[in-house]
DNA sequence: GTTGCTACTGTACGATCGACCAATTACTGT
DNA sequence: ACAGTAATTGGTCGATCGTACAGTAGCAAC
């Protein structure tokens, strides 16, 4: 016998680090299979560990995939986020950074839109899913009011409400995302990018009425429009 | 012996009936199980014969569920499209009914939804769904820009590049059906209504002067811009 | 009544699924 | 060097999956 004194069959890892490992591993198997991805088996061979480390980790392997949902969502949130968070450009500008990002080839990678729309079909099914989206959700748009608040703060555009502002941009966003996604031969991403554009423009110019009738306000609960 | 003859086991039924029922209960499984729902055992147990019966009308598994996704993408086609047909009504009016049945209820059903993302997530990887999904949505967006070309000749709009606002505008549908879809609590459907019929008028007030660069023009193919 | 066609049944098969758990073993503290 | 801890393994369990196929039986034609 020379000098080899032993060879470990695997390497303990912390918990921390492990979990990270399988939810990497769970989107990969999701990207690589779809559906037939979703497999203890598949995903623990692509993290290279042994079938029954999911469940000494996850209390099942819904739980795995809620938080492979949360990890995924959180991480394209950053990715978009961080183009739109140089403070040294305008309100303005920073909307198209935000528009750009959206449309940038790893979020519009059709593989990760087959995992979004996998995770969307099983919200309904899923308490733990549908947390996650709820979560991630509220705070993806809650970026979009910030973003469009400083717009009229810096007087590019008239006061308007917030929220339905936020819902109809993050809808055409989201609209567009999936076209784009699902054949990316009907139209390209920059064409996405102009028509946002040009939904902000309209906005900034006047363009949408009834978005304008109640200006933001700080406090005062009765001004609370009764509906028409 | 009384008068009891003989009670059949089983009814014989056309191929074309039974191949509609057949499909109909696949639509009610995946409506009411989700993922787990695409099983032979649950869907004829659901149409009410045996298993074999399945592979005895469809080549496989794969081919009764393409046939379900193009029967409920038709079906919801017609469904929205009988409400924008009415002649006696100008095209301005009758896109207002396009957007009002595009939210109704039996459109914004959850669980029309849970299944619609189910399809959404088989077509990369099934060139049978692919094959439906890309010939039922080129047919929608060919609905909305005859209604789109419609409003320029009532001189309702200023002319503008059909295709661009076509798709801008089923986007802008389809995100708003997806977050309706996803959580009814966040907003309404008269609001998501609302930011459609405002999108229409900013096109009419020539709110995207992009998308008015170039009118509609019979050839010259000159005519395309360099792109700013 | 009899025959022929075929819609239809139902079992059987091999594969794969998620969960479970006792045994193993890498690693840490002493 | 040794012991304790817990991360990890791998086999097993019962259930369920899609497909195949040999056999059954409804029903129309004659």
């Amino acid at each position: 016998m020379a000098t080899k004194r032993h060879v470990p069959k695997f390497r303990r890892a912390t918990p921390k680090l492990r979990r990270e490992a399988l939810v990497d591993a769970t989107l990969s198997c999701l990207k690589q299979y779809g559906h037939e991805g979703v497999s203890v088996r598949r995903i623990s061979a692509a993290a290279g560990v042994s079938i029954g480390l999911i469940n000494h980790h996850f209390p099942s392997k819904s739980g795995l995939i809620a938080e492979s949902y949360e990890t995924l969502a959180l991480s394209l949130q950053d990715s978009i986020r961080r183009q739109a968070e140089n403070e040294s450009l305008s309100p303005r500008d920073r909307l198209s950074n935000f528009f750009r990002a959206s449309f940038a080839p790893e979020i519009l990678d059709p593989q990760v839109f087959n995992v979004w729309v996998l995770f969307w079909s099983m919200v309904k099914h899923s308490p733990e899913i549908r947390a996650v989206h709820d979560r991630t959700y509220g705070k993806y748009r809650s970026i979009l009011e910030s973003l469009l608040g400083k717009l009229v703060d810096s007087g590019a555009a008239p006061a308007f409400k917030l929220r339905p502002a936020a819902i109809a941009l993050s809808a055409l966003l989201d609209g567009l995302w999936v076209e784009l996604s699902l054949s990316s031969t009907t139209f390209k991403p920059r064409e996405a990018i102009a028509l946002c554009e040009d939904w902000v423009n309209a906005l900034c110019g006047g363009g949408f009425p009834r978005l304008l009738a109640q200006p933001r306000v700080k406090k005062s609960a009765d001004a609370l429009p009764k509906r028409r």
